[in-house]
DNA sequence: TCAGCAAAAATTATAGATAATTAAAAGAAT
DNA sequence: ATTCTTTTAATTATCTATAATTTTTGCTGA
């Protein structure tokens, strides 16, 4: 995973922070000292600030004023939360997005669907996953909803990894295909229907 | 409106830059230069730019890796994004938080929606509303739900204030009554729908 | 032994200075 | 005149240094 160069310092910091913390590398509620994180990147802490602020939006870390910032807890309770918010979200999105989708899209979706039941680790199917929905819904041509399902996929891939790491194999995904089976009928109520308690079923 | 003095510097240009936004101070589309607001608050620009990393959180500024930050535009397909997932997300805040509402919490949102109808500016009704929109979806109890509503909700002001500034009139709201009704009759489902459908007819 | 206080160390937040990049302006060539 | 280049100015991003705050440590006294 090359980082592209011509990003700020602050950026490449925020996104290897998230990787970290989604892959459970940094646990939840550690303290992340600011001077630390800045020698290890061989760089000032003024980027890692802002590295630090893109997060807490994100809702990887919580910042307390004067007293810095640690990674975001995940209690049950926490995806629960996150599973709903993805859920309406996500649904409104297919909604909207269902009006501009076509063959070729439902056939890249089925694509990464089949990506996802030969993955062989978290990891990859993971990304199958996330590329199966983003399919899906970018076609509805909105960005900040895009945005804010983005981070709460960005959450729920944190409880995923932390769960099964060890024994884990590919669960062939039966609730994606029935979205799709549903879109190419039409049933666009079904098939929102159908992600949302599909997205649910995660926490 | 005074700024609590312990809040960081970075936080207080932050509410103080929202405000304006929100306001109409600053004019969608244009370029907030880092030094000059410096100056203007008497910082350097360090804090400012991590204000910066929290508006564009919010969706209130647009920020390009090395050129610079500018206002979020608001075209009326953002407001309707924007309406949209306010819809969704406070449809599910209200469904869960149905079974913490106790009579006392339902008189506090009828004293706030009377507040709005008495308002004699958009200033004040807003306050009001958002007032009486917080009262009955705090007790959710979902911290991020009710932080990313808290942003919608300021973009949708942001468009209330742009549009009538000077010709306005308190609208009795009629929705706010109809939600309250629901609510005391214990018909959560009934409440959800037309909180869903009042946040929508902004857009 | 433990609570409370004082000093020291660590850490966050901000300032001021520098390097790197982009936007703007001026001039040359078609 | 208009486009393209070159130079200049403005601006962003970063670094180093300093001030302010919090946490830790070590001591004192009951």
């Amino acid at each position: 995973m090359t980082t592209a160069k011509s990003d700020t310092i602050a950026s490449q910091i925020s996104k290897t922070l998230a990787h970290r913390i989604i892959a459970g590398e940094i646990e939840a509620g550690a303290k992340l000292r600011q001077d630390h994180i800045a020698e290890e990147f061989g760089a000032s802490h003024v980027p890692v600030r802002e590295a630090f602020r893109r997060l807490e939006a994100q809702g990887l870390v919580v910042s307390e004023p004067r007293r810095g910032v640690r990674v975001a807890g995940f209690s049950l309770e926490e995806v629960r939360e996150v599973a709903e918010m993805r859920a309406a979200l996500e649904a409104l999105a297919l909604r909207n997005a269902v009006p501009h989708l076509t063959k070729a899209i439902l056939d890249q979706a089925e694509e990464a669907n089949r990506a996802g039941d030969r993955a062989g680790d978290v990891q990859a199917w993971e990304d199958a996953n996330r590329t199966f929905h983003r399919i899906i819904l970018t076609p509805c041509g909105m960005p900040r909803l895009l945005n804010a399902i983005d981070d709460l996929h960005t959450a729920s891939a944190r409880f995923l990894f932390s769960g099964w790491r060890a024994e884990w194999e590919a669960p062939t995904d039966r609730d994606h295909r029935a979205i799709l089976d549903a879109l190419r009928a039409g049933q666009a109520e079904m098939a929102a229907s159908v992600l949302a308690r599909h997205v649910q079923t995660i926490g």
